[in-house]
DNA sequence: TTGTATGCGTTATCAA
DNA sequence: TTGATAACGCATACAA
């Protein structure tokens, strides 16, 4: 069918050692000989079969994504493709295919992560999208295949991640509204159970402990990313003290569900009360008003995931990554 | 490194012919031997190496998701996601692992289709997100690798697509907002060059026609699928027809545009102006109000892709698939 | 019912 | 500078 380094040897007139050496660069080709396989492989469009080569080198050249539906990351369904196409570009660039398995905790449609690296030999794998409790990690954090995992906060011996400053990225939120003269800023977190939740509110807390502002309990509501629980909370928020001024989501879903709620309430935004969200979802500059948000840098997590993966596939024992947040700013919080 | 055949049938005491058929389910093996076999695989953890069995079998059971970053379809950006689950989901259920791979044009980093093919020996591809004019679509119409288009009305010898009834579509929104009482309706459409453009126009015509309203060119405007020209684009047709009571846009970005721009001209969406939409993006139910809107079943798409795909495998050249487009209410008209 | 031998397309080892 | 030859892990035609 398709045609291989035989052909070439023959219509060369040469042995398929001499080719594979031609078109690998090798040293100990007479020129012309070089030259004429050369011209010979492009006329015929030859390509070397990556699995033959595979089989032989025991290398594949490729790298799996595997994305695990999440849940409770809430708003993360919007953060994949981006995370997705930074994976894409970063292992096209470094020349490694990529293989894609998006797998449904719902559908029970789980791979098994280790057959999958087996059955094509994977050299390394991006995990995105699991539960920190998922017992998936716990097959993968045992096997020997470079993991680089995207948004989960584990290390093992050949297994690191990347991840947001969610610490740095709420304290960018309370100074931003700090900075706009509020003093009565409330909280609207992410449950307790997610990691992120638990940074976001230490870096609330930072932000309110610098400007002077002692923190009180009755600021802080828990949602569940939603947007449904995001106008409830700040509804909750509003009875606790009437007088907030400002709020801050962990997501800017339960951002959108907050604002929507403050104007069935009458209330003004941001003149009566100024929101923040978190994600850097474009949606966010759709809306009226536009909503201020902390950033997060999607594509690179796929790209310093990749980059993280060859080096430890290179052997090498990384540092996980942790990005910056930055502040964009919208009409939600004055402007 | 990895177990492979050879170490099965050495601890089992058979010869890997025996190994190889026990695991494949040839009948002409003991069964107690099998037994033995398939307990001592599944101790060892074993599973055969993909890569092998391709090279000797010569399939590959691996297919192609070609992404070429669309522009012109607009709002194609939303659309992509759930295409890519729907495409994995059915290649995976199917037991075809999927090999993804994203070109951009700006990047200028479109890999050869054929090469990819061939590296990988790809048994199809899914390709979407490519510009009609691309000359990378010849490339892939003379290419003997079984193609299926997402969105791309083109068929050749091993190439078919599937794509929206956008007709239908387009009609099903203006009988939405007849059957509320409009006369006068507008289009906002994307740009002519779109197939999908076209094939709107034509359903708004049959959509008026069909109540009885005679087409007027000054209700018809063209944008390019993004915000801004929605926003530009009501300004003209209420320019051109004061007395408009709708609006149909061709994208939903395009209705955001135009009811955005509607509240500041003081006009109340959907008292003064009804609008609906097209695509069935999620943040149309975030927006107040939320948009009216024609559903386009993404997910289908690739569902639907991977079994063109499939069956041109299998040697048939079947029809394209032209899915049908649903209506989803909104508070943008009425309600 | 099982084993031997061969080949898939490529690279690597060793000789020539 | 080049060419046999073996090997990678597996499936299969043919023999036993």
């Amino acid at each position: 069918m398709s045609i291989t380094i035989k052909d070439i040897a023959k219509q060369a007139g040469v042995s398929v050692t001499t080719v594979s050496r031609a078109l690998n660069g090798y040293p100990d080709i007479k020129p012309e000989t070089r030259q004429r396989i050369l011209r010979i492989a492009a006329e015929a469009n030859y390509h070397p079969s990556a699995i033959a080569r595979s089989l032989v080198m025991k290398k594949s050249r490729a790298i799996g994504l595997i994305i695990s539906e999440l849940t409770d990351l809430g708003s993360g369904y919007h953060m994949l493709f981006d995370v997705i196409r930074g994976v894409n570009d970063q292992a096209m660039a470094l020349g490694y295919d990529l293989i894609l398995s998006a797998t449904d905790p719902e559908q029970q449609r789980e791979i098994p992560y280790i057959e999958l690296c087996q059955r094509r030999q994977l050299e390394g794998v991006v995990l995105m999208g699991v539960r920190t409790d998922d017992p998936y990690l716990k097959e993968v954090l045992d096997a020997s295949v470079p993991c680089a995992l995207v948004d989960i906060p584990l290390t093992a011996d050949s297994c690191t991640y990347v991840t947001l400053d969610n610490v740095q990225g709420a304290k960018l939120a309370v100074q931003h509204l700090v900075e706009r003269g509020h003093r009565r800023i409330g909280l609207i977190n992410g449950h307790n159970q997610a990691f992120v939740s638990r940074e976001r509110w230490k870096g609330y807390g930072e932000g309110l402990k610098e400007a002077g502002i002692p923190l009180r309990e009755e600021w802080v509501a828990y949602g569940d990313f939603e947007q449904e629980s995001g106008a409830e909370c700040i509804e909750n928020l509003l009875a606790a003290d009437p007088e907030l001024t400002a709020v801050f989501c962990a997501s800017d879903i339960m951002a959108i569900g907050a604002i929507q709620r403050l104007k069935q309430l009458g209330k003004r935004v941001p003149e009566d009360v100024a929101v923040v969200g978190f994600d850097g979802l474009e949606l966010t500059q759709f809306l009226t008003p536009s909503v201020t948000t902390i950033v997060q840098p999607r594509h690179r997590f796929g790209v310093e995931a990749v980059n993280l993966l060859v080096r430890m596939m290179a052997g090498e024992t990384p540092e996980p990554i942790i990005l910056n947040p930055e502040l964009r700013e919208g009409q939600s919080t004055g402007k």
